[in-house]
DNA sequence: CATCCATATTCATCGGATCAATTGGAGTTC
DNA sequence: GAACTCCAATTGATCCGATGAATATGGATG
């Protein structure tokens, strides 16, 4: 008898007033109703229009802010974003950061097909000055890394900097941002510490180099077949350090 | 003049309260001090604790149940979720949804990158008792297909569930979950629905069992070329209609 | 020992109050 | 008349307290 109170949640039931209230303001943007950039009612209106209590429609509010859907500005109004693929898929970050320890490997490798394509694509896309741009990465890199007291973080920088240049260039807005936000910034950074070695460091940068000479060539299959290694480099020397480290650490 | 205003929003500077709380939970979460499945203070503690009011720290956590981090029980308390990729990556059907008319291509593209390859993957994965039961769906979709009021809702759970089979045995958690979410359901609908056609029906049957063959066949290569091809059909069946249907329609 | 029930705990929702930021117009100055 | 200054209205941000609803817990009961 106790379990008759549980079938009250077939389908889409009353599941709570804020996720109502959530979903429906969701729907008013798949239909069309609220547009990019338009603004929204004022809290009080909007929240009887819902026909929810102002405290209850913020917190609706803010969760659709958070998934980057909405934007606030105070004294101002409440406004729909861009609705725009970086935008909207960047809190992916944060779910490669959470699983760095035990699922870096499986997003490494959506990564690595995802950054193949997107490398293979940018080939014949990407323009001339911004191939040159690449260059003066890579250069500064290798000053970088030539230092006796290596930048990492510097090095995190520059290695991102670099593959956002490729992927934004590869003519799929949604494809750039997945791979942007796969590998968040806590993955990269941890993922650069772990190349102590001086020896994995230059290995990075010659195969970055080796992208780099292929999409000069603006040769597809090339720069798709270096882009991949690269990453599967990355994958693999990742894999070796945590036989060694031992998993205990999880800083 | 007035847009000096604009560059208070530097770096990581204090964009609010509730924001500071979010990513607080967050980096909790990140550095471990927060586990999966763990148990949160009351929400009266856990506001003390972030020097926050009762009502702005329900903002933060509502923020983080919207993207499946948090769940709430009422009377019991809050918890952290198993921060499963599958979970954590479902918020993106929506972005998939909201792009349904301009980015729609963009999306099928990435998912065909990635269903080749999951395809491939499960071809030496999948147990013989789920090539089976993938037989069984496509047998079921036949029988609904050649029926003659075809029940499109039916079609595109069959679909849903034979990718989604497939999916879930390429070995990749993370694969499989973006994989799925790559096409929300609203997407997924409508290509069913565009393909008013009955050939495109029978042609898009045909396709799952060449896939299906394939992985009978243990053939990694030959079921990814079929999944690829798979949904290259249907990126170009959705760029044919579209040029025929004059893009004014968006109920 | 099993079942039922009262109570405490905890989240859900609500209404209002105060603070802060932005906007737009009234008023002033040159 | 144009540009600037300043103030008040608008609007979101944050906080407080109260009530309702769902769950868990422990005691009473058979």
């Amino acid at each position: 008898m106790r379990t008759a109170t549980l079938m009250v949640t077939n389908g889409e039931a009353d599941v709570g007033v804020i996720e109502t209230a959530i979903d429906t303001i969701k729907q008013m943007i798949i239909d069309g109703e609220l547009r990019p950039g338009q603004k929204l009612p004022v809290e009080k209106i909007l929240a009887e229009q819902l026909g929810v209590a102002r405290n209850t429609l913020r917190e609706a509010v803010r969760a659709l802010v958070a998934m980057r859907v909405l934007q606030t500005r105070q004294g101002d109004g409440t406004y729909v974003t861009s609705l725009s693929p970086d935008l909207l898929l960047d809190g992916m970050s944060f779910v490669a950061d959470i699983h760095l320890d035990a699922g870096a490997g499986e997003f490494l490798h959506v990564r690595r097909i995802l950054e193949a394509e997107a490398t293979a694509l940018a080939a014949t896309r990407i323009p001339d000055a911004d191939l040159v741009h690449l260059g003066d990465l890579l250069d500064e890199a290798e000053t970088v890394a030539a230092c006796d007291p290596v930048d990492h973080e510097k090095l995190v920088a520059l290695d991102q900097d670099f593959h956002a240049l490729i992927a934004s260039h590869c003519g799929n807005a949604v494809l750039a941002a997945v791979i942007q936000n796969m590998s968040g910034r806590t993955v990269r950074a941890r993922i650069w510490r772990g190349m102590s070695d001086p020896e994995a460091v230059h290995r990075t940068l010659r195969e970055h180099r080796a992208v780099h000479r292929a999409l000069l060539a603006r040769d597809s299959e090339r720069a798709r077949l270096h882009a991949a290694l690269h990453v599967l480099g990355v994958e693999e020397s990742l894999a070796g350090s945590r036989a060694f480290a031992g998993e205990a650490s999880h800083d």
